[in-house]
DNA sequence: ATTTGCACTTGCAATTTGCAAGTAAAATTA
DNA sequence: TAATTTTACTTGCAAATTGCAAGTGCAAAT
């Protein structure tokens, strides 16, 4: 549905197809910083996602590989989805897009605050976030 | 146009309204790397971006002032379209999305090796890459 | 047994996209 | 000087995507 022909050869232009929309990196956002890993957890995002877009987005990133389904651990009604290390390995992406923003835009002085300090040592908060990322998203795997 | 109204205050959500589709980075790659200047460059480029959507992805990155247009000193037929240090400033989102794709997909040997390259010491790569563009975007300048 | 929660799907109108053709001014060619 | 070509778009229209609202089916709670 999503995948398949790509436009050219240059991987920018498929890394697009991936997550180049206005909702697929909000979703990761929501599953690095959030805490959120459920649909209901996406929907209720500030942004106000529409349902059928938020299933269509996670059926993407599923099929690309970013995201994976897994049994919820409380209860068989619930999916929790989780960032692969694939999807992990997106952080220094949305990291550089945060710290462009905070050059050029306005936004709440506590995420200022924390933007400017995880840019003073940039690798260093890269692999300490990596790391919790991928202990968060292997403890409550139950599975596939 | 485009702009005004802020989905959230989230500074990722309102640079996906900058920058989150499937055309605008791929203009601001050309701009960087692909020599290219002009709409009709920008309309030649491999991916085949369409004329209006063209027109209307330039008309938002003017506005958001990544972009900017000035007079070709070759002509007056031609208009000259240059990063503006916002723009330029986009370089590390795009070398990091470059970086992810270089790990999960297959590219041109030669693109693998720029960029494996450019990883090696990516401070020193988006210096003076940048430092190279903020000379070739005033070089030409005529006006505004 | 009934209601609620969860993860979706479906229908439909509105917006956006993509393709093709057209336009106006400037530059080139005859 | 006139005709053609180049350049940067705009316009029209069909197709695809988005967004909103209202389902649907299964699980869990009451």
């Amino acid at each position: 549905m999503e995948a398949s022909k790509k436009r050219s050869d240059c991987p920018l232009s498929f890394s697009l197809d991936v997550f180049g929309d206005k909702w697929s990196l909000l979703i990761i956002r929501d599953m690095m910083f959030g805490n959120k890993c459920t649909y209901n957890d996406f929907l209720k995002s500030e942004e106000g996602i529409a349902t059928n877009i938020l299933a269509s987005r996670l059926k993407g990133l599923e099929e690309n590989g970013v995201i994976e389904k897994s049994v919820h651990p409380d209860s068989k009604a619930k999916i929790l989805y989780r960032l692969t290390p694939k999807g992990i390995d997106l952080l220094p992406v949305i990291m550089e897009v945060y710290i462009w923003s905070e050059k050029y835009y306005e936004m709440p002085a506590d995420l200022k605050a924390t933007i400017k300090e995880a840019k003073k040592d940039k690798d260093k908060f890269i692999k300490q976030v990596t790391k919790e990322l991928k202990i968060k998203m292997t403890e409550k795997k139950s599975s596939s």
